[in-house]
DNA sequence: CGTCCGCTTGACTCAGATCAAACTTGGTGG
DNA sequence: CCACCAAGTTTGATCTGAGTCAAGCGGACG
């Protein structure tokens, strides 16, 4: 999230909500009356199919907004999900409209945040048309400079779509 | 794109420029002067890296915007280069961001077109993490309903990552 | 009629998923 | 302080899906 985002935030009226883990914060098809901020914990937006297989199309961290999309959208057309405990801000959907058509400065944040999500999310779908475990973990590193401590390893191995064995071998062949 | 939005461009001062294969639209570091609407043919938005290699950012088609973070960035962070003949729109940026502080039809249609932009890039990459091509597709089709007529297979397999081979063995598999 | 391109099918090979077991590390509680 | 547990990491062995190369098919089009 933007910083000059969460300023103007914080002048509309919001309220904090908890959800237990695996607690839906709403589901498709729901009214949307609020946009969610994520302060702690995780929180998924999943598309469910008719077959019975499940899509996830957005994994929220603390600081990030669920569903951007819905902010000109009547009714949510997935389902949002805690994954672990969570505590969010909801902030009224119609307020935060209001303040994206008089604030200049909020608009223009709101589509450079949203930029910035597209660039992000392109980049990871390209990286995972790589084939291999090196060229995936040469293009991350590209992006993001260096590997992080260890403790965090397995979570890119999940965020370059490898198993974690996988991505271990590959950094013990490196050095 | 969203018919809105071009019914506004149409207004703004706007030349239109032809691309030979293989030219740069711009490079990285450019000043960003235009917006580059694609009317014909196909371009890639491309980060080079210093070891060689290089990553697809987007794949731009007729009718689409190439660089939509650019209307708010100083510079390019990077390249651009025409993958057929292109013939482009060039839209002036500062008018264009005149227009989305002016217009809120406009400024919420661009705000409307980046978080679906967010989305279809995001079921990409989810789509990507799919381990086996039956999976893969299960999911494409989930998002689009049938399978086109056959001629654009390729480009499915493209798109999911896959092999033609290995999605025309799984298509086969089905019948 | 020949050429191109996408589709089809076969055979081979291999990177990585998976399962399994051991070892680090940090934190918790007795 | 130590036993114990949970996560992440390391390493080994096995198996399989799909990438690759190759050869043939069929329709579109000049």
């Amino acid at each position: 999230m933007i910083k000059i985002m969460l300023e103007h935030l914080g002048n509309l009226h919001q309220i904090r909500r908890s959800f237990r883990q695996d607690q839906y914060l709403f589901h498709r098809d729901d009214r949307v009356k609020s946009m969610f901020l994520i302060e702690t914990g995780t929180a998924q937006l999943i598309r469910h199919h008719p077959n019975g297989s499940a899509v996830v199309l957005q994994r929220a961290i603390p600081d990030s907004i669920l569903a951007e999309a819905s902010l000109f959208t009547p009714k949510y057309h997935c389902d949002a999900i805690a994954t672990s405990p969570v505590v969010a801000r909801l902030i009224s959907r119609t307020a935060m409209q209001q303040l994206f058509y008089t604030s200049h400065d909020f608009a223009k944040a709101w589509a450079v945040h949203l930029a910035g999500e597209v660039r992000d999310a392109r980049l990871r779908a390209e990286i995972l048309t790589l084939k291999t475990v090196a060229e995936r973990l040469d293009a991350w590193l590209a992006d993001n400079g260096h590997l992080p401590e260890k403790g965090s390893w397995k979570a890119i191995a999940q965020e370059i779509g490898t198993s974690p064995e996988a991505l271990y071998r590959e950094i013990a062949r490196r050095k």
